[in-house]
DNA sequence: CTGTTAGCGCATTCAC
DNA sequence: GTGAATGCGCTAACAG
């Protein structure tokens, strides 16, 4: 037997008769050996169940012996009670969504629901991908990030039958429930504070196009704010496919000062690309914000400890992920009572924090 | 009906006799409306399968009209192929573990695998709970961070009957598998390495106890190497419980240099503490590395353009998740035709990359 | 290429 | 408090 992974191979029990090990043991073979029934070991096995101590002790020490793993494949499809809602999630590598990961998660697991992650990397058919075969495994509701999918997937979630919430984002046209904000309104928020402080040339840094619909709500918001202002327009420097980075941060700064020497303040799509700005200036010998100020988006922890410290827009991500959880286990727990319930939505803060950089 | 979330409901074929709507429908609901057995469906599904085209075509419209979608988890228990493995990673918001990830990803997705996520935050505890519910759904396989378990875990792991690969560590005992590298002697080099450039008095910043393993081996190794190396003992400043923050890296950099002034250089368990300590030592007015040096373990992007750039080992996380997931593939593909491979290991190189910080 | 039969492992439903 | 029968929705294995 190959070490290490195999099942291991069990004496058989004198008189009890089980089936030729290497195979997983199932219920039956536990409650052969406890002397109870298929169905006694199924009440035993979850809690709230009226079985005695004595006969449960008995199923619990089988258990024991013989490795048993509950079948939740089995169970599900018996049940029709998968146990699992899923999140979808642009990127693993980015501590606003996993903030917010861990708000669902804390408040799911109360209810004895588990969380399952799939990461769709700012990818619209990588989303529609997961999603269809997320769907295939019958969660009991479904968490996705941003408010804009393709036409099927939009469709697959419609007929799905279980809770869909979007988070993250203000859909003008929602598939169900919404827990977010406006990523336009808080950028737009962010460019009337700089205005407040003085700065009268601002300019925007994020990427291209609309793979990261969230990016170009947010250039939307600059762009509506500049035009509020009667700020100087055109001042937006484009990169490639989102999710931006620190480098291209960095390039970006010394393209915006060099094609608009005017620009007194720069917002960016986010902190990181913010970051590799300030991180830049450094190198250039440009101070920030005496030369130029900088803001950024998303409170991460590197704009808070960045020197300067980077001025940015605070969304309360690990809250968004407690309201999207709440909101979760009421509507699956109406699903299973056969009630829909009315689409909700449900805005969550923002606040602009001024730091150092500008 | 609810809006937007309740089954679609189809107006029934006039002779098709179909379930009453509210319930998804099944395979059986496809075949009757395609006018062909449930098998027929089943082979129509999946590719690789001889089916003629005409009936295809017939199947496929059907499918769309009833929106149906395959039902994995009855599938799963009848062919006892779940057509997924799960990866267990400490955090979701690490470039490391992201790149990681999507090597895994971007090799078992060929095979026909989907990826299922969790995260354990750094704890035993949690790890244990998140196998024995990964378990529960009959993964092909199972990927862990590291090589440290609690006994229980490490028993339900042994019996599950499924290939396990450890990674980004070298247990000493290997539960099956292993891609990864040793922590210890990444560190020691690093440390041998600063040495080579002169640095006399090094100092280690890290978090307290064992929670993060691959922490406390990084530790381990750092004063391997301070013994071999005849250098002053004892400059450690132990933070909390891990991962280290930024905030964390820059209180650290105050206390050693208050508590050891003559030291010379320090290194760091990871790439954010020692960016929190270059910039606290910017806010010091401390000229690193003219004041002090300072070096961090991961090549994260953050120390790639922080100014000045920092000091790192680099161990290139995304080849990691690609041994991994091929290993995975490789083990998957024999455990089905009833072979157990033999346990491998497959040691992951790293390097020290020298930047403007040392 | 297509259909029939059987059963995966469990939980629901009804007995007792 | 416990048990027996039944079926969830699908696919393996075989037949044709």
């Amino acid at each position: 037997m190959g070490p290490g992974s195999a099942v291991v191979t069990k004496t058989k029990g004198a008189l009890q008769i089980e089936r030729p090990s290497r195979q997983q043991p199932t219920m039956a073979d536990v409650a052969r050996r406890a002397g109870v029934s298929v169905m006694t070991v199924s009440r035993a096995l979850k809690r709230g169940t009226s079985i005695s101590d004595e006969t449960r002790a008995r199923i619990v020490a089988a258990v024991e012996e013989l490795g048993y793993v509950l079948d939740q494949t089995a169970g599900t499809l018996s049940s029709k009670r998968s146990n699992f809602i899923a999140a979808l999630i642009p990127s693993i590598n980015n501590s606003n969504f996993s903030d917010t990961v861990r708000g669902i998660t804390e408040v799911v697991e109360e209810s004895g629901l588990q969380l399952l992650l799939g990461y769709t990397d700012y990818k619209t058919k990588a989303e529609e991908k997961l999603v269809e075969l997320t769907l295939q495994r019958r969660p009991e509701g479904i968490i996705l990030t941003g408010g804009r999918h393709s036409p099927l997937t939009r469709r697959r979630l419609t007929s799905a039958g279980v809770p869909v919430i979007e988070i993250w984002d203000d859909p003008t046209d929602p598939i169900e429930h919404v827990v977010g904000f406006s990523n336009a309104e808080a950028m737009r928020a962010l460019v009337h504070r700089l205005h407040g402080r003085g700065y009268r040339d601002i300019g925007f840094i994020g990427g291209s196009g609309e793979r990261d619909t969230r990016g170009s709500d947010r250039r939307r918001g600059y762009l509506r704010a500049v035009e509020q202002l009667g700020l100087p327009p055109g001042r937006i420097v484009a990169l490639g496919e989102p999710p931006i980075t620190m480098e291209q941060g960095g390039i970006a700064i010394r393209r915006l000062i060099a094609d608009w020497p005017s620009v007194d303040a720069a917002v960016c799509v986010s902190d990181l690309s913010a970051f590799g700005a300030v991180m830049e200036c450094h190198r250039q010998g440009w101070d920030v914000p005496g030369r130029i100020a900088i803001a950024g988006f998303g409170d991460f922890e590197v704009a808070r400890f960045a020197h300067p410290r980077i001025t940015t827009v605070s969304v309360d991500a690990f809250s968004i992920g407690q309201a999207a959880g709440r909101m979760m286990v009421r509507a699956t727990e109406a699903s299973r009572s056969g009630v829909i319930l009315p689409r909700q939505t449900e805005a969550t803060p923002f606040r602009v924090i001024e730091r150092q950089s500008t």
